[in-house]
DNA sequence: CTAACTGCAAACGTTTTGCAACTTT
DNA sequence: AAAGTTGCAAAACGTTTGCAGTTAG
């Protein structure tokens, strides 16, 4: 992943995010490696070491984030809202026991009919959850 | 919809649920017409022309019928969790505008391909959702 | 200099909890 | 009688807000 400051405000300034200290900071911290990040998780993980945005910097980030589409907004669990550093076309496992998230690559779902988009709405994309658990009758 | 208590009562006890006051109050009036009912839309609707039943019992109620299946939990919309009355397979349109959920009928959503489970997991089943919103140029 | 952004703490709305009282079996 | 359920109010939780102070262009 992108790494340097320099690169990562880049990339914030291509996504027409002014590149601030606290959102290179969080934009660092959630790109650094690709996982899905709770807000308080990237609460925890950006001030780790000592105190360096708040939490309101961190939720209006996230959110500002998500609308310019640098990260994306995955809802599966009702208790946690995630964003997700992987922005390219891809859907999720969800765990329903453990809340975890699982990528799908995009190529792995094929979806051959869809209905028709309501009048006068228009699609802004397709999100597939697969919902899971483990299987006690296959892991003893 | 059904809607004799008798029935409903018989409904309850089908899918584990013991018949309490109360629960059958809420299976009722949800199960009256077919919808997506957030909590608290549930706690108006019982509790309309007098005080029947308490948030609390609410909330529990609702959680225990998407459990055994009388309800199920639609996730899409990070604001709040609604309860579809629709058990039956299908889909949703999400409109991220007003955050309405309008159901898709499962047979217009086909599905052609899918990724194995990860292992030792089980599939508990699959959500589509279709992001959708007013598109200014088609609605002027 | 101006507009944009940040931090803090307080406010908010939804959901959960603890526990005594009450139903249901 | 025992087990399960309910109501209440309080607590917890994640998220948002108002505003004074700071930073960026």
């Amino acid at each position: 992943m992108l790494s340097s400051p320099e690169e990562i405000r880049e990339q914030l300034s291509a996504h027409g995010i002014q590149p601030t200290t606290q959102r290179v900071i969080i934009a660092q911290a959630m790109l650094e490696r690709c996982a899905h990040y709770s807000a308080e998780d990237v609460f925890v993980l950006v001030n780790r070491e000592s105190p360096r945005v708040s939490k309101a910097t961190v939720y209006n980030t996230l959110g500002l984030f998500a609308e310019r589409g640098l990260v994306r907004e995955v809802i599966a669990n009702p208790d946690r809202v995630f964003y997700d550093t992987n922005t390219t076309a891809h859907h999720h496992f969800f765990n329903t026991t453990t809340g975890q998230l699982i990528d799908i690559p995009a190529e792995s779902v094929k979806i051959s009919s869809l209905p028709a988009v309501p009048s006068g709405m228009k699609m802004e994309g397709v999100d597939v959850i697969v919902r899971v658990r483990p299987d006690p009758s296959r892991n003893p």
